[in-house]
DNA sequence: AATCCCCGCAACCGCCGCAGT
DNA sequence: AACTGCGGCGGTTGCGGGGAT
């Protein structure tokens, strides 16, 4: 059994909003506030939905939405902020004053997927759509060299990494032990509920200069060509390779590497590579989670 | 002028996480 | 620990406007 509906369907308005039924819940907002959106229809007069009446007045009415098309600035800090967060629109939402993550959500939809493709990006990986070696699906395998030296890190560690992102530059004062918080750099400064706010405006300005350097670090990323283990022998001698590997614990094919961990997506926030990792290979001060891909 | 088609956007739907009991 | 209800979120739908034929 599912759940019961939020409202009783056979009394309720569907559809367009009509201008009195606006200025209903315009007026009753205005002098009780929201919340209680459950009740709200029937205080208010209103035959809608609860959830109804909460997308109404968020994407709509609320008095401090910002109307007019978006500026090219964000429409660059709405694309920045998708390769970072994917479709997380309330998330990228909050970091557009004025704008509603349903408003981003149709923007990205009808104007920037359209505006990537014709760059040759992918809308969803961000990667160049010519790319033969790009692959599908979000970025999962991030991997951080020092000063980018060692152009495949991992090799040592497997012989079958389907892809990597490597940072190009690396900030004086970047530590691998103490990594940036940047789920958190991501979602404060104009964090949408009075506790993120609260929270960001008790940070120091120090602080907030250090995560905002992260998060434009990250965003600033570079993406390098999978690196793809040169095809060599027969096919057999190849399958008894995976399964060697697969033996000793290694990576197969199937299998990606995340580092997502270090970088403060801690599980419970972005990434939960930690919780479906099936094993975790320690080095350089890094934490590498193995994921099947059917995981 | 009429019809068709496409696009943009408001609104809906179903699921999920969290808090309260 | 299990259940319930609510708010919030992301995906999807469908209507209306405008351009093309």
């Amino acid at each position: 059994m599912g759940r019961s509906p939020c409202c009783e369907k056979a009394h309720t308005n569907k559809g367009a909003w009509t201008k009195e039924e606006d200025q209903r819940l315009i007026n009753y907002i205005r002098t009780h506030g929201e919340g209680c959106w459950r009740s709200l229809p029937k205080s208010a007069g209103l035959l809608r939905c609860g959830k109804s009446c909460r997308l109404r007045w968020i994407n709509y009415l609320r008095p401090d939405l910002k109307r007019g098309n978006f500026t090219d600035e964000e429409d660059e800090l709405i694309i920045k902020l998708h390769s970072l967060l994917g479709n997380k629109w309330s998330l990228i939402a909050g970091r557009l004053p004025g704008r509603t993550d349903n408003e981003i959500k149709n923007y990205w939809n009808t104007h920037i997927k359209r505006k990537l493709l014709t760059r040759g990006l992918d809308p969803q990986t961000h990667r160049p759509l010519n790319c033969k070696n790009s692959i599908t699906g979000p970025i999962t395998s991030i991997c951080i060299t020092p000063n980018n030296t060692n152009p495949n890190p991992i090799t040592s560690i497997t012989n079958n990494v389907v892809s990597d992102v490597y940072f190009n530059a690396k900030p004086n004062n970047w530590n691998t032990s103490e990594p940036p918080n940047l789920a958190e750099a991501a979602t404060s400064g104009s964090g949408t509920t009075e506790e993120s706010v609260s929270q960001s405006h008790s940070q120091s300005q120090t602080q907030q200069e250090e995560q905002k350097q992260y998060l434009d670090l990250n965003l600033e990323l570079s993406i390098s060509l999978p690196f793809q283990p040169q095809q060599q022998g027969s096919a057999a001698e190849s399958k008894q390779e995976q399964q060697q590997q697969r033996r000793e614990g290694q990576k197969s094919p199937n299998q990606k590497i995340c580092v997502c961990y270090n970088l403060g997506f801690q599980s419970g926030n972005v990434c939960d590579c930690q919780a479906r990792a099936r094993m975790v290979i320690s080095s350089d001060n890094l934490h590498r989670f193995l994921i099947p891909l059917d995981a």
